[in-house]
DNA sequence: CAGGAACCTTGAACATCGTTCAAGAAAAAC
DNA sequence: GTTTTTCTTGAACGATGTTCAAGGTTCCTG
């Protein structure tokens, strides 16, 4: 590879990890391609070499931050007792714990909105589908007789069912809950919800 | 009341709900100060006579809308049948109807952030706690031997969970829902909520 | 290695915001 | 009717994302 094309990718990474670094401190309002230039040493107009707008930097910072939280999932997912429903409360509160610790970039995976004419890029939907793959295989467990279609659908409902929790939980605007107590109410609120469907499906 | 203070009140009404036309239209995004000037017949700097800034603005929109969804959702909680059950799944559907009408205005409520440093006004935070209001009573009924903190707790809960399954199921980012399809899915899951929390208690 | 073509980088410039403010107009007070 | 207070105006300011012509750099070719 060439020896300019070398030097425009390690740019095109510090500048996504400048993203990522900023959002976390500042917030996806916080930031400001110019500080970014500087961060990275080039000029403001420069970075318009190294991606297209601020759109898909902040998609390729997301990206990265989804990339992440995947793993952390799917350590929760593998961790501790077998039992289908217990792991779904563990992936829960390791998506809850996530969250918190990585509050502005999780906040800018659903914050940040493109104008109506832009497409989201096929890797970044990608990305978001994932999400659902570790509940999906504890749901068919505790569900054998569903289809594949219906579980989907469950699964999607369980997963922004907690997402709500988190959201508004971490939210400032209202009365903060501590994080402990919020961990306790998904937890309560998982295995209620697991108990329910598996009774009013028999 | 002298003539000026006359007018300016009625300024300040057209003002906010000029805002809250341009909202619903365009986005929380495309609340512009100039475009709002103009519809209103003033000055671009005459905003500033009116409201301190765009935050005030936006929260007196928001106040508007959180008003006609307490409306909303009061009468789901004293239509239909008195079940206390039933009463919440209408309650929850009534919010997800509700979001889905009127579509920017309630994104708005929840995407706008104010600056680290600026505090929320009273009347704004007031206008937040009614809606957690009116599922606290059917939960009372449900579970009588709750605390009112305890009952408190599940109804932040319950309420945000089901504001999770609308605000993720209402995005076009990934799949968008079909109407119909979440709503049968918010039933179901608020069904299974319920009985699960019973089932757990007893 | 030289010279030209392709490409890259730069920083100034543009358009668009929210917000401020001095000056002029209008209203109120006396 | 004059003075004082208050309000309104629109130009100006500072930020910000984005573009672009000018100048440098790199790369290919003979």
């Amino acid at each position: 590879m060439s020896k300019a094309l070398e030097r425009r990718e390690k740019l095109r990474v510090d500048l996504i990890l400048a993203a990522e670094r900023m959002i976390a401190k500042r917030g996806l309002a916080g930031l400001k391609t110019r500080d970014l230039a500087r961060e990275i040493g080039c000029a403001n107009g420069a970075v318009y070499n190294l991606v297209a707008d601020v759109d898909e930097l902040i998609l390729r910072a997301g990206s990265r931050t989804l990339r992440r939280l995947d793993e952390v999932l799917s350590a929760a997912e593998h961790a501790g007792e077998p039992s289908p429903q217990e792991t779904l409360v563990r992936i829960a509160i390791a998506y809850c714990d996530f969250a918190a610790e990585n509050l502005e970039l999780w906040r800018a995976l659903f914050e940040h909105r493109m104008e109506a004419d832009k497409v989201l890029p096929d890797w970044s939907i990608d990305d978001q589908l994932q999400l659902f793959r570790h509940i999906y295989q504890p749901l068919a467990a505790l569900f054998p007789k569903r289809s594949r279609e219906e579980l989907g659908i469950t699964a999607r409902s369980l997963f922004s069912a907690v997402h709500g929790m988190v959201a508004l939980g971490l939210e400032q605007k209202l009365v903060a809950v501590p994080l402990p107590a919020l961990r306790k109410e998904i937890a309560v609120l998982v295995r209620a919800m697991i108990d329910g469907l598996i009774a009013r499906q028999s």
